[in-house]
DNA sequence: GGTAGCACTCCCCCGGCACGAGTGCCAATC
DNA sequence: GATTGGCACTCGTGCCGGGGGAGTGCTACC
């Protein structure tokens, strides 16, 4: 019996299964693909792949249908990323330079995969700690109130209010905003603490309170988790043609989704991945309400490897992993490049 | 034949529809509701009643549901608001005053308001035009940037960045911030064009391109639509039961959710209701998606009349509206208060 | 190893039927 | 005139049984 040809038979079922949403048997793929062999050679494989747990039988007399393990399988080794075709690639860029700014384009790249996957598409911001400092501005409101701004080169704005025991020195602050910028600019976020140590013995102990709170601030704002957001679109096409991909209704999917704690423990754990796409099926995404998921993503933000924040697609299992992997990665790209000019 | 009863059976039925999702019959009614006549007599109540258009039976020989124009005469006259409880209202403004910064008061508000209605939930941000200004920033990035940063009594930031064609002299950069906190501050947006036209007048003609440029961005973000975003929480609760109350599956439902542009349009029609709690039921939202849902909304955000923005939440025609009306109008008191401290 | 044939299993669809809930109408009653 | 009880009628729903079809596993054969 030979192995390539059950490979074959695997990638057929695969193929069909998610052209068709029905389980597909020996006689109709024998008739859909060239294989060369007879539907009773192609029982006897699908028993194999069967017994080696790539494929299962919904009941009795009923066609095959892949499993988790099938579909990873499929991905892993049966299929190849094509890539887009040139018409669309200059789609996606051009729809994503009209961008305004960094909101803008996230909008843009989170509709843009929804749109080109029909699935729920997931942007994640690009994140503060991973980011290097292009600017810190201070900005002092009424007499007793600073505005801490930073300015990330990935063009995120994030602000921040401190409350001062005293009033406050302009000159103070106009010493502290340029020392920042001085010691902070350019570097990474995770780097800076040990940048900002020794900003505080440069002022006089009457400022500390001040260097303090403002040094505080701004190593709170990098080091806070909830600051690391995604945006969802397209959730709409969970419930297409009636939610018939998900057996337990979409409830539990949506629900996970909103949830944006998994969101985030996901897109991290694939970022550890080291592939240009990550793919998790199924279990593998380790959360209930995702079981009869599969979920793709992609890093952007930076030309090098270590990307800054992930994009990505949610889909049911029966879905279109080339082509939702080509898509992934082709935003993921223009995004990088959109954010490096 | 009393047209008292008639109102009684009305809100009976409505009553009973919501809680059991059954239409109801003559015989159920007079058994659950001490309506103190035979089934005979509600009987003809109820051809009365769908003679007028309040009820309709799915089917001869099923029992009645409300219909749209029921709904309305229920939340316009069988029903009163009533109040929550002490203990639902001190845990409302715990768990609001907990809040961090505006962007967290908004999340905390719209997962409440998902959680305490059992539905998705819409919290709409502070409307920069119906905002006042506190504070206008203009930081240098850059020998040719400028950052423009909006600070609005509601605490809500807006930035900008600028390309410059000359060099920033930071003097004449210096003197328009100052000119700019003096004009502006205070004032509603909807009332700065006038004040800032005058502005250029102050500087030389050298400077003009600056003058404009900035004044440019300021009156564009205020005037900008598209920065009146809107938050969502609890969509999954639309997917219930298996979405028993949306007859074509909740894609479309998702998909209206989705379109910020609906919402708006919503939310900003229902603010000239005029009253403490807006409802749109089921085609009065004049949204195809939105046809098999009801709306409930109340602004925030000023002591007096006019609200800055609204919370919402939005479940299907057979929703519990007294309850929801109570519960948003809640929310919306407290964030009131919130945001004025 | 590959193939053909065959018996078997099980889902799905369909028609028929009884049941029950609910209605509308009418005549009788208060 | 409003209310009521009775009654025939309608229609959706659940249940049952049978036919058709798709698909499988097994075995014997090339």
């Amino acid at each position: 019996m030979s192995e390539d040809r059950r490979l074959d038979v695997l990638r057929a079922i695969v193929e069909d299964y998610v052209a068709t949403r029905e389980p597909v048997g020996s006689r109709a793929l024998v008739e859909r693909h060239a294989l060369g062999v007879s539907p009773a050679t192609i029982r006897n494989d699908m028993a194999a792949l069967e017994e080696s747990g790539y494929i299962a039988q919904p009941h009795t007399s009923a066609g095959r249908v892949p499993t988790d393990k099938g579909y990873r399988l499929f991905v892993d080794r049966l299929t190849t990323v094509k890539p887009m075709s040139v018409p669309e690639r200059r789609a996606i860029g051009a729809f994503l330079e009209e961008a305004q700014d960094l909101d803008d384009v996230v909008d843009r790249a989170v509709r843009l995969i929804a749109q080109l996957t029909q699935q729920v598409a997931v942007v994640q911001y690009p994140s503060l700690r991973r980011s290097a400092l292009r600017h810190v501005e201070l900005v002092p409101v009424g007499a007793r109130h600073l505005l801490v701004v930073l300015i990330t080169d990935t063009g995120r704005v994030e602000q921040r209010t401190i409350e001062l025991g005293a009033d406050l020195d302009e000159v103070v602050v106009g010493q502290l905003r340029a020392r920042l910028n001085v010691s902070a600019a350019g570097r990474r976020l995770s780097e800076l603490p040990v940048a900002l140590a020794e900003l505080a013995d440069a002022f006089g102990p009457s400022d500390a309170a001040l260097v303090e709170a403002v040094v505080g601030v701004v190593e709170e704002t990098l080091a806070q988790e909830s600051e690391e957001r995604v945006v969802l679109a397209g959730t709409a096409y969970l419930a297409r043609g009636g939610a018939v991909d998900f057996a337990g209704s979409i409830g539990p999917v949506l629900e996970a989704l909103e949830e944006q704690v998994v969101l985030l423990r996901l897109l991290s754990e694939m970022a550890e991945d080291n592939a240009s796409v990550a793919v998790r099926i199924g279990r593998e995404t380790q959360h209930e309400g995702l079981l009869e998921t599969s979920f793709i993503t992609s890093g952007y933000g930076d030309e090098n490897g270590t990307s800054v924040a992930r994009v990505g697609s949610i889909g049911p299992l029966r879905m279109d992993y080339p082509g939702t992997m080509s898509a992934v990665r082709a935003v993921a790209r223009y995004l990088t490049r959109i954010l490096a000019g």
